[in-house]
DNA sequence: CGTTTTTGACCAGCGC
DNA sequence: GCGCTGGTCAAAAACG
């Protein structure tokens, strides 16, 4: 049932409202039409990019895991301008039960305890995971977008493993996981609880097989990105969630030329073109629609 | 019949 | 230590 109700709202909010508040658990979240917390790796984030396009339009993105760039400036002003009036979300969040949160300023360590099992329990059969072994932090990396569908397709089959209440919202979070088995991409979904029409997915881990081919020609999953080196330079202290936002795009922050604010889905067919044998993390990666998308809702101004 | 979803129980971390 | 919150497991159900 179900089928794809593919509902291309194409909304661009980039930083309306400023207010970044609250933070769930340690993950630093932003207000409606901003933002929230994020993660993901690169690869992943790439090749779910290049679908989420497809199904809906992408708000914004944060991602962190790490390095962390000092944007300072960034200056909780954003009034910005919104550029397109037509930011109807925003204008709902003008008060949307006016739930702004405790906007404490708590410091987000964006780490992801995930410490196994501490000490050998009695039970505790799956997982044999008990040698100190720590769970990795993988990064993580998240996009709000104006969707109705919860689950937006990427070329990626995943498996549902669980589903929670959020608090403070009418909706829940669904928990999916790579099918491929040597994949441990993690992924999760949940609905703004201010704003329904925005959904939020969170990507967690590095693909490590190639996308099925199970699409076919739809225009889903063609990135093969295997661009962008992951530095790992240490864990973040990101202290606002401004901070890791302008973070984020410190991949195409190169200096994408121009951020164009042009998030043609069209640029979504036509990348498959450069198909030369360089797969390295290195040279110039085609950034298809993370060019066009993100930049536009992240450099909202220039340094 | 295999796979995915559903769903409650379970577990780990944090705050009090 | 207890309770809350978030995340995962796993058995059964639902789906194809």
């Amino acid at each position: 049932m179900s089928d794809e109700n593919r509902n291309p709202s194409y909304y661009y909010d980039p930083f309306q409202s400023s207010h970044f508040s609250s933070t769930y658990n340690d993950h630093p979240y932003m207000s409606f039409t901003d933002c929230l917390h994020g993660s993901g790796d690169y690869n992943s984030l790439a090749t779910n990019f290049g679908l989420s396009p497809s199904t809906s339009e992408v708000l914004s993105s944060v991602e962190y895991g790490h390095q962390k760039h000092e944007m300072g400036g960034g200056s909780e002003s954003t009034n910005h301008n919104p550029a397109t009036p037509n930011s109807s979300i925003s204008s709902s969040s003008t008060e949307a039960g006016g739930e702004e949160d405790s906007s404490k300023g708590r410091r987000s360590e964006t780490q992801l305890k995930e410490s196994e099992d501490g000490g050998e329990s009695s039970k505790k059969q799956s997982k044999s995971k008990k040698k100190g072994e720590k769970r990795e932090k993988e990064p993580r990396f998240a996009f709000m977008t104006k969707s109705e569908v919860d689950h937006l397709e990427d070329g990626y089959r995943w498996r549902k493993y669980g589903q929670k209440a959020v608090k403070n919202s009418p909706y829940p979070r669904s928990y999916y996981r790579c099918t491929t088995q040597k994949c441990t991409v993690k992924k999760r979904v949940e609905r703004s609880f201010q704003d329904p029409s925005i959904v939020i997915t969170t990507y967690e881990g590095q693909h490590n097989h190639p996308i099925p081919a199970t699409l076919r020609g739809s225009g889903a999953g063609m990135f093969t990105t295997s661009m962008f080196a992951s530095p790992t330079t240490g864990v973040p202290g990101y202290n606002n969630p401004q901070e890791m936002m302008f973070q984020m795009p410190h991949m195409m922050t190169t200096n994408q030329a121009g951020t164009n604010f042009a998030y043609n889905p069209q640029t979504l067919t036509s990348t498959h073109h450069h198909h030369h044998h360089q797969q390295y993390n290195q040279g110039p990666p085609d950034y298809g629609l993370l060019q066009d998308i993100v930049p536009s809702m992240f450099f909202k101004q220039e340094p």
